[in-house]
DNA sequence: CTGTGGACTTAAATCGTTTCAATAAACAAC
DNA sequence: GTTGTTTATTGAAACGATTTAAGTCCACAG
């Protein structure tokens, strides 16, 4: 099998060259249907369907029966229609996944999660992209709903959720569940890492490195993350008798981009640098904010870990690839993408069964991975 | 609007804590239906649904009338049913997209532009993800026949495509593209960047720094990109008379995982500096191979860019945000999804409209993004 | 008074399944 | 020989829309 020879003479700008103009027709595969499985194979569409679904009723076919519609389903190269059945049994098999913003790193591995565990469960991911655009949001909520799908996930990385609109799906008897978000209520799960206990677990690997002059980049107020992960801080430096130094935390402000991190941690890491109040450590809200922190000690001359450690919080993809390579506090998001698509589905099955299901409020576990960002304070210069 | 109040007592391994259990139940809402507008309406279903679309034969039907069934509708709270819809239309405004590792970071930007475009176009995306395997490849691509998407989209960042299945939606009269590969014969379209243009551009920048010692880390020979690249960087140092020097170029082995280039840049980066050949530049296949490189180099103890430049390939994410940032060029990613998606939406166009459609190849315009990773061979070491 | 042509509306067929209720045959029990 | 039960199969009615061809009704020309 030799690829197609090909034109590359295209220098030309933006996307260029299109080639090899070559039409495509045929009318012909009017498609297959079951009633011609039922033809060919000499028996009725209720007994095809029947055997081919496996339903209850199967038990009593013959089996030279059941394999005659077979053979003659592949003879054919029957493929049953997916709307069409639908439109008798109401299943869709289909799960509406929901970003708001799908740049993030942050999502990439929470979708492979939700799509390895819907395919286990044959379900098919429409995806929808809200751009943090709010009419963009109810616009594509409105098209699952037209298309039924079965359940809705929303990952919910940054800013709003209208629960107004999430409310309808719950009034229609679909499951939903948010990640990284929660809503007020009991009409919708949802799945978090435990931000209080991952606060606690950055400052406590600092403080035991030795490090007593820590600055702080708070996330933004408006994400809800930012607030538990505050408090898991403050509770561990009070059980600790370690005194929080206000004048060295700073808080990001609120953006919508969610690259706009690293920038934001660029910045405030310069702020602090600007008060010339000295610390050996950074604990920053997020892994972007905190390579923009190491960008900005480098740059200042300061290294990092040497002259000052630096933690992050998530583990996105770069953390490991970054140089210094990041510690931080590591979210399992490929599990918290497997674990909403499984409660999903088992709200799912129990709408099916007409079963009540159960609206969970889970906190995953967040996990200290350390790498090569933050050392110990060397002797020397501690103090205090 | 407070939050609930959250237990955040969890310290267990893993998923932790299904707190709050609550039952969802309501046995209401049957879904509002056509003939229900047209009940409350006064008119009958045919009526609506020609109103409701805005059909044809919408311009007899009276404004008073129309404005009663509006209204009607609205009040009702009345969605057409997509499903039903497609069973007479045959239209169902979906396209399939697979992906054969989302994980890999070229990815994320492609499906921002097929999402983005396909958005303009009122299509919503079925996503799916083979992992490289070919049997969850092809009972992907099963699944979405039964659902009759209208086109499709196929992301091969990696290795094997095979062209026996996709032939299968060609014959179906179902618009398909690829990104990032191309299959032989003209039933499927495709978009690629210019890679041999992009290799030239590696090449030509690096020379034009003034650099003489290349070293090379070129793809892995199954990777379609591999040779048009290195083809380009033959050409370029043919047409400047600079011999390539073959003891300094490597090659990626076959591989499967997307984030192995790190790993392989590393290696083989060190490989390279175990020869004890001087070299004064280091051309990666991509980004991750770059990188990969980096980290090889700095450790030992070779500055990057001061001793030696490194250029990669594609622009992903991380290029940015690593130190030193990577000097690369840059493939359009998110304009080689939309791209994509408008060739599909055409196709699909013309398919409705049983006019035939084209097969195009695509050729997209590299773009060589200068960032710190380079710089220009200081006099003082420049030697030849 | 009839015929014609527009304006407006709808009855009914259709799309490809699933599923309920009905039928028919075979066999057993009394 | 009637009745009952199990086994094997099917006719026909949904499901919720779209679309074609056929009405009505009315005004106006011949």
């Amino acid at each position: 099998m030799k690829t197609a020879p090909l034109q590359s003479d295209t220098n030309l700008p933006d996307d260029a060259a299109a080639s090899k103009v070559v039409k495509r027709s045929s009318r012909k595969s009017e498609a297959v249907t079951m009633r011609d499985v039922a033809g060919l194979s000499g028996f009725s569409p209720a007994t095809v369907s029947i055997v081919l679904n496996n339903a209850p009723l199967a038990r009593y076919i013959a089996p030279a029966t059941k394999k005659k519609i077979e053979e003659a389903a592949r003879k054919l190269g029957y493929r049953p229609n997916a709307m069409a059945r639908f439109l008798r049994s109401k299943r869709t098999n289909s799960v509406g996944v929901m970003f708001f913003d799908i740049t993030d790193p942050f999502c990439t591995p929470i979708l492979r999660g939700i799509e390895n565990s819907l395919y286990q469960g044959s379900f098919l991911p429409i995806l929808t992209d809200a751009h943090n655009q709010k009419s963009r949001f109810e616009r594509y909520l409105e098209m699952l709903l037209e298309r039924h799908v079965e359940g809705l996930i929303v990952v919910a990385n940054w800013l709003f959720v209208d629960i107004h609109v999430l409310a309808d799906f719950a009034k229609r008897n679909i499951p939903a569940a948010t990640i990284g978000w929660e809503l007020p209520g009991d009409t919708v799960s949802s799945v978090m890492v435990d931000n209080e206990t991952g606060g606690r677990l950055a400052l406590e690997h600092l403080y035991k490195l030795g490090h007593r002059k820590i600055a702080f980049i708070r996330g933004p107020k408006t994400l809800i993350d930012s607030a538990p992960r505050w408090k898991g801080i403050q509770k561990y430096a009070h059980s600790v008798g370690y005194e929080l130094d206000q004048s060295l935390a700073l808080q990001l402000p609120d953006e919508f981009e969610p690259s706009s991190g690293f920038e934001g941690g660029v910045r405030l890491t310069e702020e602090l640098l600007q008060r010339r109040k000295k610390f050996t450590a950074l604990l920053a809200f997020d892994d972007l904010t905190a390579l923009g922190a190491i960008r900005a000690l480098t740059k200042s001359g300061i290294k990092v870990p040497e002259q000052c450690s630096v933690i992050g919080f998530d583990d996105i993809a770069l953390s490991t690839l970054s140089a210094p390579s990041l510690t931080t506090v590591r979210q399992p998001m490929e599990a918290m993408g497997n674990l909403a698509a499984n409660i999903i589905i088992e709200g799912i099955n129990a709408a099916q069964e007409k079963r009540d299901w159960t609206i969970t409020h889970h906190r995953v576990a967040p996990e200290l991975v350390i790498r090569e960002s933050t050392r110990a304070l060397s002797l020397s210069s501690s103090d205090d």
